[in-house]
DNA sequence: TATTGTTATACTCTATAACTATA
DNA sequence: TATAGTTATAGAGTATAACAATA
């Protein structure tokens, strides 16, 4: 959201937790301008590049990789998987793991709308030079790490 | 969340929008440890530093300040209500505005979390150096402009 | 007519805890 | 015992749409 004229912020002018969740307001609404109709959400579309990127990964995997519990996880995977963009194959070796891999169709829709989402990325951040992008994916990686 | 090793993370590794989520979640997991037990979110403090900072404030422009609809900013008010933290006044000259002021307690409790938070926000980014934090929120400011 | 607050409803995201099958 | 997946449940956050009161 953009600051409101006018209005006193206190403390929030501060906080990177503040500035942060603006930040990402911002990216989101570019998220769902670039995905319109797709019927896709920002954790879903990582799970998809994060299955696509590590095929026959675990859920457990992909719940450690989106910083989220196995049972959400799970319900990430049935989505994917009713949408049959995702398979659950038996993991060679280990009965209780399920190996995850995209279908065609998975592939197809996610290379599709990976495009969209980096272009709009791209151009939501365009306020900023490509020296301040970058330099700006580096602090918040060494804020994440 | 942080990085797990040996996985792939194809585009997400150039896009703002992943790098802004793994960098909110370590902020957010750094305000609950700032916060635990005080019953607290991010969404509610916000909430009561806003209309600490500008007493009398509609619940509208409450929204508007946070970046959510209407209804969103009315059940944060009523949260706040039932806490004992807000109360809602007739506003002087129009009948469909409730003014939002803090009360004593809620003047104590914004004051007391407050501090809390920015004092983990600056511990959270200690990684960063003083000029590193400054230019993050410089450039995540330019960003949600 | 337009705006404020309200209510109803629904969906996404996330967590915890307990259960099962397998290791 | 420990781990992977599952199920049940719950809460927070958010949105849209329709409504009443007031402007």
């Amino acid at each position: 959201m953009k600051r409101v004229a006018g209005l006193q912020y206190d403390v929030l002018d501060d906080l990177l937790g503040f500035a942060l969740r603006r930040a990402q307001l911002a990216m989101v609404g570019a998220f769902g301008q670039a995905t319109r109709g797709a019927d896709i959400t920002p954790p879903r579309l990582t799970a998809l590049i994060i299955v696509g990127a590590n095929p026959g990964i675990s859920q457990t995997a992909l719940g450690e990789a989106l910083g989220i519990a196995r049972s959400g996880a799970m319900l990430l995977t049935d989505w994917a998987q009713e949408r049959g963009f995702v398979e659950r194959r038996n993991h060679p070796g280990d009965g209780r793991v399920w190996g995850l891999h995209l279908t065609r169709a998975g592939e197809q829709f996610a290379q599709k709308t990976k495009l969209r989402v980096v272009d709009q990325d791209l151009k939501t951040s365009r306020r900023l030079t490509t020296g301040e992008r970058r330099e700006l994916l580096r602090l918040l990686d060494k804020l994440a790490a």
